[in-house]
DNA sequence: GCAGGCGGTTCATTATTCACACCTCTGGTT
DNA sequence: AACCAGAGGTGTGAATAATGAACCGCCTGC
């Protein structure tokens, strides 16, 4: 069920932006292990530059391997850079904080972020790892994903997150279902409180859905005209980015999409 | 000696700018693992989207978890984005590619690269994993750390890449003793054929070095001026980075250099 | 000086990984 | 068409590596 190597891996997750810096307890405690488990995972992690551990300190801390991956990879599979410059003009365009998230195992990996130019926006966690079935992102992405991978996901224990998060897998079935109807879903607090989402899927190359543009607003400031303008203009903003990837959308997409001039 | 995490770790080494993608059974004879074992690892891996499945071609490649780790990194410590305006100086001053890397377990990671300008530069892989003993990063970081964890690297069998490839730990101390004394590292196209190297350390705030600042330079141009003046501009250099990190060169490295003034 | 927290280590128990075999599928050759 | 070679992936006893409680030395704050 769960091999050392998952567990060892499972421990970078810890490491957020609110958090940089960890202990060996307190990551024990998190990791619900023992500390010498715990130990012998963050040296091996720290061994190939995955951590490093302040020597004054003692506390660990994300490490330069991590760099050298994500340049690696986007040396092959430029994505980020990309992604950057359709988030500024969907920023430009609505004013609010966009996001971009991919499918990264049985989670969403941000990618991108570019703050709204509101005064008042939602600002995100930069290495945040999102849950699929708490945010608009993840239930876009579910919308368009094989049904034997969905229904995997949803058969885990679904964690709650606020007052509002859905966490009945037929509930949140039916949401995908409406995602799916609408190539577009909607998030109403159900990871952040006072935080709305609003995403569209983004597509591999084989047709299935790798990751998802969203806009995030705050929850208050939503109104129906405006959830049906930033529906448009992600879903738009979405199709962009799977073309940029020399993807295509399916058909089952697209025929639905009366925008579908290039 | 090896744990399994440690090997699962190892496998991401395999994925480099050259090899981006990777099958399990080229996967295992080049770890001289079982692939039962590598399928597994594998596993583990995509599962914390560390890896990704190209879900025609079966192979593997770098996942998004690793931009989102490194997004997760910069925001908490941001280095590269830095390093990358002072490689851009560098190069603009010599013409030639520069490079920054920093130590991460056992290895130098490559966090940052600007190609020379000249009409012949020296290209490097963007996403490489550096040994020590081989490149003038690496023997530059080696005399400014601990004793001990030089002797420690030195133990290891150190691989040949070149036919100049230095192999030998005691010639090896001699180099590193002559960097410390220097400030500088030199390498002659012993990672590398025809590449010359020039490198000074960077160091963290525990007076230790944590990184290198280089110029990679094709070794037929260099003459004993050149790499007077190179290694007088790449000390700037990463005294330079030192600060901007926060920290400080020991007072034993600085009062050597005639050019202290900040 | 003592209690409680920390990072780190030890060692017998035990669960996991390992290596080999095998299965299926694809793609190229004869 | 038959065939073979290599691919990815999956079971199974034997061996190895992970586990976790207790323990150590260290530091901080009573």
């Amino acid at each position: 069920m769960s091999s050392t190597v998952d567990k060892a891996l499972g421990l970078l997750a810890y490491f957020t932006q609110t958090h940089p810096e960890l202990g060996l307890s307190e990551l024990a405690r998190r990791a619900g292990a023992d500390k010498a488990t715990v130990h012998r995972m963050l040296g091996a992690l720290c061994k190939h530059g995955m951590l490093e551990q302040d020597s004054s300190t003692k506390l660990y801390r994300l490490g330069a391997a991590t760099l050298r991956l994500a340049r690696n990879r986007e040396a092959s599979f430029p994505i980020a850079m990309m992604i950057e410059g359709v988030l500024n003009k969907l920023t430009a365009k609505t004013g609010e904080t966009s996001h971009a998230s991919m499918i990264a195992g049985n989670a969403l990996a941000t990618i991108g972020i570019v703050e709204g130019t509101s005064a008042i926006h939602v600002t995100l966690d930069a290495g945040e790892s999102l849950p699929f079935h708490a945010t608009a992102s993840g239930i876009a992405c579910l919308a368009f994903m094989p049904p034997e991978r969905v229904r995997l996901m949803l058969s885990r224990k679904l964690a709650s997150f606020t007052e509002r998060t859905e966490t009945s897998a037929p509930v949140l079935q039916q949401m995908i279902d409406l995602a799916y109807v609408q190539r577009i879903a909607h998030s109403d607090q159900s990871y952040e409180a006072d935080v709305y989402g609003i995403a569209a899927p983004v597509f591999g190359s084989d047709g299935h859905a790798c990751g998802a543009i969203a806009i995030a607003t705050p929850a208050h400031r939503m109104t129906p005209n405006l959830k049906q303008l930033f529906g448009t203009v992600v879903r738009d903003a979405a199709i962009e980015v799977t073309r940029k990837l020399g993807a295509e959308p399916p058909q089952s997409y697209l025929s639905r999409n009366r925008k579908a001039a290039a």
